[in-house]
DNA sequence: ATTTTGTAATCAATGGCATCCACAGCACTC
DNA sequence: GAGTGCTGTGGATGCCATTGATTACAAAAT
């Protein structure tokens, strides 16, 4: 984990579908080098993957909100946990410190939706005490990307 | 925005760097077509991009949170929303309904990165009554991918 | 000090892929 | 029925990814 290590990672959060050419010749190496590399980054789990980022609006689904769940005690954990990994809509599961268990971001295409995954998905399940919704109005910010410094040094 | 383009989608957003061949394979094309159809979904802003999943604790951010955000008047959000575009520590920002206005999701090296965005970049700006920040303990989900469902079908 | 070993890079060759162009099928319009 | 625009196919071309052989260098061992 150099130096070249972080300018590859930051080179493929900006294009993920960047030709191992291209990637070189920001590394200053040869392509069979830049895509050793970048290889090995994978192998180590430290790049889980590649995606295409897609307008959740133009898809249809419009509707964001932030639930916060409390579960009443360990025991329903493992249900809840599989219903997330389950349902789609799901985009993130926090497990938080707080007045609440876990916060949940979930997309979907309207109110009917959401009130489908509110009260059926997760009110159906045994151990959870409470929910506390709250829709977004709109999204100003929103990237996966994790913020590696401009240029940062190996440790 | 047809079943071939709802195919796309579910192809790239699970495999970011497809080649046009294996796509073209999925869908029943050419690779031509394919390309075709990708590089029009991309032109009407559908595909906005794509990007490698970083683990963030691998790269050395294992400290979420989500911080709640107060501002007091409509006049003091352009200076907020601009911090919020240049801080790369913030990954996404929601205007929301309910108690605050703002929720952030930051990802930080520890919790002195943690401190200095909440006190010194966030309480610096004139118009910010308050936050309230919760720690992520842990995360369950975490994927950008918005929540098509597994099967609509092709004719 | 020399050898050994492992790592990481370059170079050259090959096979596959993206890309471009010309053309064909089809629906819709006038 | 001819015109027009959209969408896809097929083939040619040039670039790129990938592989294997080889070299350079650093650290460890004798």
């Amino acid at each position: 984990m150099d130096a070249i290590d972080y300018k590859i990672i930051r080179a493929v959060m900006d294009n993920g579908r960047i030709t191992w050419a291209e990637l070189a010749g920001l590394l200053g190496l040869s392509s069979p080098a830049a895509a050793d590399r970048v290889r090995k980054l994978e192998e180590q789990g430290l790049i889980k993957g590649y995606t295409a980022l897609i307008d959740a609006e133009s898809a249809g689904y419009g509707l964001g909100a932030l639930i916060a769940v409390s579960l009443e005690r360990p025991a329903h954990r493992q249900a809840f946990l599989e219903l997330v990994q389950k349902l789609p809509e799901i985009q993130e599961c926090h497990h938080t410190a707080g007045d609440d268990d876990y916060v949940l971001k979930v997309r979907c295409r309207g109110t009917r939706d959401l009130d489908r995954i509110i009260s059926e998905e997760l009110k159906s399940l045994p151990g959870i005490v409470r929910t506390r919704t709250t829709i977004i109005l709109g999204t100003v910010k929103e990237t996966p990307n994790v913020p590696l410094p401009p240029s940062e040094q190996a440790p």
